[in-house]
DNA sequence: GTGGTGATGTCAGTGACTGGCACTACTTAG
DNA sequence: CTAAGTAGTGCCAGTCACTGACATCACCAC
């Protein structure tokens, strides 16, 4: 009898939902991408030491890029949410402020499980690439739940962009110096930056 | 006789300084994407219609995207160069208005030829993600101008971030809006900013 | 005209990604 | 309990981005 294809080689006992795979994917190309780097390691690796085919990869990611950046969409549902369930009456700085910070939260709380993600991230122009790329992403959303709270086009671009850019800043500052929470570079960024415009002369 | 390869099929006559080949490898890729898409556009075409080898191609780009990101360097040093070059005296982020209007008359100068670039660009994911990767390589740039100014680090980050992005929904309501120049759209980009920022109530 | 240098052409090869088809596990209607 | 139906996967062939190695050609200096 000759050797035909087998049809499946998943391991079996493992039940089909696709997100299993899909969770060890993930963990196997983040474990890949730390050991070797991500230029060094090849889709098909991935999908080995995940015990699927590689062509089950790109089922499950569009690119070897996007298998690090699962679970944005919720984030800008999640940010997005924060934005429109501020307090009333807020100006649209403090909306952002509040929103920050309640991402913040998430974000402290997942820093053991993220940082090694970042450090990937960080150490690859094409994964630093693809996140600009998401944060962009999320700056659209923020203007537009800026939008649907009552703020016009411009104001909810520019606040936005520039709030987000502050964000950012603090990020970068509390991965800089976690001494100090997020919550509290968050705080000092906006405040700084209303400082840094006041330096601003109209006309 | 049998074929041989001749070595060159590069046109007899044209100089081989490799600039000339570079322009037109740049010209290329830009009708090409503008015809039949970025993707749909391979590598050996924009070649063919250079009048280049595909390998050629990625000689002088080190790949397809890069093509339509040719000079920012000049551009980084023109940016660098007029912070550098603001009155004294001036606060932060007065002289990254001072600055990016400098950038804005160039920008204003060449928009004929460079609108079908940001045409396509805009309607290119692949190209987006690649520009803001540029535009976060400016605005570092920026930054470090502003510390070679004596401001601190941390103010130094976060007026290029916030600044920054100013700059890009000004550019962005120009573009929407040409009827106003940009340097206009700037100027009110920064007050709003400033009004904005007021609305931070501190601590 | 001889040698050096820079730009190119040619070829072979790796790897990302895609389309098409067959197969298998889980679900649901009967 | 059996018969579709569906979702998730394996397998194969193919395109295309990009790279390394080597030969060839144009131009410049000596």
């Amino acid at each position: 009898m000759t050797p035909v294809t087998d049809g499946s080689r998943y391991p079996p006992g493992v039940p089909r939902s696709g997100a299993e795979a899909r969770r060890r994917l993930q963990q196997a190309a983040l474990e890949l991408y730390q050991e070797r780097g991500f230029d060094r390691t090849t889709a098909a690796e991935i999908a080995a030491r995940a015990g699927v085919n590689e062509r089950t990869f790109f089922r499950h990611f569009p690119d070897k890029r996007e298998v690090l950046f699962d679970g944005e969409a919720e984030l800008r549902a999640a940010l997005m949410r924060a934005v429109a369930e501020a307090p009333g009456g807020l100006e649209p700085f403090e909306v952002l402020l509040h929103a920050f910070r309640d991402s913040a939260r998430n974000l402290e709380d997942d820093r053991p499980f993220s940082e090694p993600r970042w450090k990937v991230v960080a150490a690859t122009p094409a994964l630093r690439e693809r996140e600009l790329a998401k944060h962009a992403w999320l700056t659209e959303a923020v203007a537009e739940a800026l939008r649907q709270r009552g703020a016009g086009d411009g104001v909810a671009d520019l606040a936005a962009r520039t709030g987000w850019a502050a964000y950012q800043h603090a990020v970068q500052a509390w991965v800089d110096d976690p001494s100090e929470g997020l919550s509290e570079h968050l705080r000092r960024a906006f405040d700084d930056l209303r400082a840094l415009s006041a330096g601003i002369r109209s006309g």
